[in-house]
DNA sequence: CCCAATATGACAATATGTTGTCAAATAGGA
DNA sequence: TCCTATTTGACAACATATTGTCATATTGGG
């Protein structure tokens, strides 16, 4: 009845989506166990974790795409990781406004001491998960999410 | 480098979270989309399609549990859709505090209406994905929320 | 080179979601 | 039944993310 007018794959789209949600809540509650009790809270670990996994100093605007969130998101966390010392903004030699953003020693420690948390914490969920299903999910979901943007442009 | 510690599975479970913010985002996007022009916001017509496609009538904390979300998140778009008109809290004979929230024909309009953007939406990403990959990712979604559910409660 | 389109940071207003707390209602075991 | 634990709605404070707007910087086509 819900899916009427739905084809068998739109229905299977709709129905990852629905169960995208749950996903994504219980995942921001993991993300808040996961940095209990240190100097971050989950959404600044999110960020801070982008700038100590890139190869080169990015900017807060191609932060935020790589996240999939607004440019002015990014900019009010980075604001207050700069704040806390956990990272400091560095001249652009390509561009005066766009500053690349740096971690510190002290962001880099937190994002270790945190990162000792998640890789138990995976490990244990993928115990539970074959390999080569969540390697499909992954392309599923990657897929998607550039269909979506695409189909925005149209 | 970035994975060093993590099992084969647990750097797969990391790459799927860190595909599924992008995702997320890109979601909401087309939810802003889907919503445009109406008199529902993206938030508003996910609580309202829950209440739409439940078999009975549910409470607001039902609710939160379907969607994964608090129940005070909720309960404040639930305000705001009874405010408006597009559904109503009717008495529930097993619980006077707990009232059961029930679609308006004025809600069900508002929902029909972006039921029918959504389909031809989801069907036309459809077409580019294969239907047994959606149903493998479907099914890691839910099986990886549920996992780290269980393994908060330890 | 020049200029229009685009990208960026800053700022404000607002929407959305969380935690914490409280009192009332309910449920379940002793 | 009684009593404790849990559930629920209400309210408040706050964190997070979005849209809209503006001025400045950069880019790329003519």
């Amino acid at each position: 009845m819900v899916y009427r007018g739905h084809s068998e794959g739109g229905a299977a789209v709709t129905q990852l989506i629905l169960a995208s949600f749950p996903f994504h809540g219980a995942l921001m509650a993991a993300g808040e166990r996961l940095t209990k009790s240190t100097s971050l809270t989950a959404a600044r670990w999110q960020v801070l974790s982008v700038v100590a996994r890139a190869e080169r100093l990015e900017t807060v605007a191609n932060i935020s795409r790589i996240m999939g969130l607004t440019r002015q998101a990014v900019q009010r966390i980075a604001d207050d990781l700069e704040k806390h010392g956990f990272i400091t903004f560095e001249p652009n030699p390509h561009h005066k406004r766009a500053q690349l953003v740096a971690v510190t020693p002290e962001g880099l420690r937190a994002f270790e001491l945190i990162k000792s948390r998640q890789i138990p914490w995976a490990n244990a969920l993928a115990t539970q998960i074959d390999v080569s299903e969540l390697k499909v999910a992954i392309e599923v979901l990657a897929k998607l999410k550039t269909l979506m943007i695409d189909q925005f442009g149209e």
